[in-house]
DNA sequence: ACTAAATTTGGT
DNA sequence: CCAAATTTAGTA
């Protein structure tokens, strides 16, 4: 046939379990279409977007006509050969249509047909004397932020509407009309930082591994300087011409780690996280696929930033699960991050004061090296972790007697207190105290929270809301029982006992409006707040000097969980508390509530500290087979009415017996959240100790799940490396 | 995902 | 009984 030399593979964006080949139109043949190129495409009634893998010599057997390409827009392939490796290893991996993870490997502002070298893009540019912050011009601030965020330039699409806040910002000299193609300022090398000895070693350990693959677990204690180290490493690879890879579970939440590389690394680095305008995410994305930029730091998406001369990666509180993705191609970006290292053959380093067990067990397997490090800088002593067993205790809203008498001292003192309780809202559920029956979501199995404040009841799984009821659905009386404790009443209850020192409560509800976040942030570290109480949030990456008590009001719910990784979560979450507490010169302490006092983690964590613990955790997981042991892989099904998910599972369990011993088959089961959002969800968990024999049966499994009846109207997929298994 | 085709539902 | 709603198959 004369027309092999003109038919391509597509990976078409679409869900689809194989390539396409369409054949070159005359017009695109001369300019050529090669792998990594976006490519417009015919499919079916529709057009779709796809990428060109590679040249296809063998089409379709049978006398059907290949249709054509419709447009090839750009003059360059938009995904270079590595990108495309990295893709296909996600795609395998993670059983995810390539297509799919291809497209989500490109901003969504290049998905579409809008082309991406665009020849002299007028825009606005920062100049040398630009300033971080214009007082008492929020405007003139945001749109300088906006600018260095994006590298130092922006285009005008993307700064559409602030022409008035540029002329003045311009006339002040620190913004000027610039053509976008040219490169931004580069600034020196840090100066003046003396490393600590741990620091040093860790920091000589990985400039050693510059040039090629190796993995680095750094454990470090909260304190201990990690961020300094990770500084180090990046400004050696890019002293050696290299770029650098930085990422950070959520970088709304972590704004003192952006600061602390932006005041080290200047403009070149830019950031790349979902809260970006597209068009600031597009162009972060460019500069760095150009080159322009040195250095990417972002969340979970940023993995995928093509860097065309990569030397290091850092994944910095690599145990988060915010690093993993909850729909559609369901990745994990901290292990997609060793495997592009391994790939690029560059080092990178993940670091963490609570390592997850995963990464633990790939040091002990000598995949990974280990890099300790157990001073805190300025000679700050770690807190007295204190067990306080509530049983037969008087308790009020949630507060142990105790804890309270505790609270006083250390405000008295001068001290902050800082309090923990993963729930939000007033409290969990609404029963009728005459009848009993219990509020619930109309589209989930699962009772609805009481906001108080709002006067609302919300479902906590998919966000619906409706009136407190004025009197019981049921009986039609208006005798309500709200117990249990959320963070709005523990609010009120502190304002009750404590009305003379200044609260602050930081959790989803109070923090929804645009940089209240940060204001309330800046009052608990200044010590503005006396009393800080919130979720998981607050645990996460924040300094607060101040702090010299805190606790953790409900352990209990971390112990007793049908989630296997709870345990492991409450372990971080303690071990991360105690780190926020007395990092100055005042010595910290924190309090544990519990009614489990004998419970074997807690036992170890006081024993012999967080190591202790996760080799108390890591005995649990070799006995039941879980992970760091065996692999997992959740087989999720979906359906309008009930049983037939369950059946698909069903069948699906049979099929897989055939593995004999080396595949472990849990269930079907419901899911934890058996209905949700109007559809009932059944799981079957995977198991196995060899990752081979588990991604072999899931390739077998869905040639065989298409063929049968039973996958009619079920909504499928699977969840491979399961976090929450939810 | 999107769309066209096939099948079920449902109201007069 | 036919039109609307819902499910199913296929995309090169």
């Amino acid at each position: 046939m004369s027309d092999e030399e003109n038919i391509v593979q597509v990976a078409v964006n679409a869900p689809l379990d194989t390539l396409l080949d369409y054949r070159v139109p005359y017009a695109l043949r001369e300019r050529g279409v090669w792998p990594g190129m976006r490519v417009l495409v015919p499919l079916g009634a529709s057009e779709r977007w796809g990428i060109v893998i590679g040249g296809a010599y063998c089409p379709l057997d049978g006398e059907r006509l290949l249709r054509e390409l419709i447009d090839a827009p750009d003059v360059d392939a938009i995904l270079s050969v590595d990108d495309l490796r990295l893709g296909g290893w996600l795609a395998g991996y993670y059983h995810a249509p390539l297509g799919e993870v291809l497209a989500m490997m490109v901003p969504s502002a290049l998905r579409g047909g809008e082309t991406w070298r665009t020849p002299d893009r007028h825009g606005w540019a920062l100049t040398e004397n630009a300033p971080m912050i214009v007082a008492r011009a929020a405007r003139q601030t945001e749109v300088l932020s906006l600018l260095r965020e994006a590298g130092g330039a922006l285009g005008d699409e993307a700064l559409r509407g602030r022409q008035s806040t540029l002329r003045a910002l311009a006339e002040r000299g620190w913004v000027r009309r610039a053509i976008l193609a040219e490169s931004v300022v580069a600034i020196g090398r840090g100066q003046g930082v003396t490393l600590s000895d741990e620091q040093r070693h860790a920091h000589e350990a990985i400039r050693a591994s510059l040039g090629r693959y190796a993995a680095w677990l750094l454990h470090g204690i909260t304190g201990s300087g990690k961020t300094e180290v990770y500084l180090a490493a990046v400004e050696d690879a890019l002293s050696q011409g290299a770029q650098a890879l930085v990422l950070a579970p959520e970088i709304a939440l972590t704004p003192q780690l952006v600061a602390r590389f932006r005041a080290r690394l200047g403009e070149r680095l830019v950031t790349f996280h979902s809260g970006m305008p597209d068009a600031a995410r597009r162009d972060a994305w460019l500069a760095a696929r150009a080159g322009r930029a040195s250095v990417v730091l972002g969340t979970r998406s940023a993995v995928f930033v093509p860097l065309p001369r990569l030397g290091l990666i850092v994944v910095d509180e690599e145990h988060d699960s915010s690093y993993k993705q909850q729909d559609g191609a369901r990745y994990h970006a901290r292990d997609v991050a060793v495997v592009r290292a391994s790939q690029r053959g560059v080092p990178i380093v993940m670091g963490s004061a609570t390592p997850s067990l995963e990464s633990l067990a790939n040091v002990a397997a000598r995949r990974y090296g280990l890099l300790r490090m157990s001073q805190r800088a300025g000679g700050a002593r770690l807190p007295r972790i204190e067990m306080l067993d509530v049983r037969r205790r008087p308790m009020r809203d949630g507060l142990s007697a105790p804890l309270i008498e505790r609270m006083t001292d250390h405000l008295l003192d001068g001290g902050q207190v800082l309090l923990f309780l993963n729930r939000r809202g007033y409290a969990p559920a609404l029963t009728c105290h005459v009848c009993g029956v219990v509020e619930e979501c109309r589209h989930c199995s699962a009772p609805m929270t009481v906001h108080w404040g709002r006067q609302r009841l919300v479902c906590h799984h998919c966000g619906a809301e409706r009136m407190l009821p004025k009197a019981c659905g049921g009986c039609g009386e208006s005798d309500f029982d709200m117990g249990g404790q959320g963070t709005e009443r523990l609010e009120q209850t502190l304002l009750g006992l404590f009305p003379e020192f200044p609260l602050e409560r930081i959790d989803r509800d109070t923090t929804r409006r645009k940089g209240s976040l940060e204001a309330k942030l800046a009052r608990a570290r200044d010590g503005e707040a006396r009393i800080l109480l919130g979720t998981q949030m607050l645990a996460k990456g924040h300094d607060f000097p101040g702090v010299t008590l805190a606790a953790v009001l409900d352990a209990d719910s971390g112990l007793f969980c049908s989630d296997f990784r709870a345990p492991e979560r409450l372990l971080q979450l303690i071990v991360q508390v105690a780190g926020r507490a007395g990092r100055a010169e005042r010595k910290g302490e924190v309090l544990i509530q519990t009614h489990q006092p004998d419970h074997p983690l807690l036992q170890a964590l006081m024993r012999g500290g967080f190591d202790a613990a996760v080799e108390e955790l890591m005995k649990e997981r070799r006995i039941a087979v879980l992970p760091p042991f065996a692999y997992l892989a959740l087989l999720r099904a979906e359906a309008r009415d009930a049983g037939r998910g369950a059946a698909l599972l069903e069948r699906c369990a049979r099929w897989l017996a055939e593995f004999g011993r080396e595949l472990i088959v849990w269930g079907p089961a419901p899911a934890p959240l058996e209905r949700r959002a109007g559809r009932f969800r059944e799981q079957l968990m995977l198991s196995s100790r060899r990752r081979d024999v588990l991604h072999e049966a899931l390739d077998g499994l869905f040639v065989a799940i298409r063929s049968w009846p039973e996958s009619k109207g079920v909504h499928w997929g699977v969840d491979v490396d399961p976090q929450d298994l939810g």
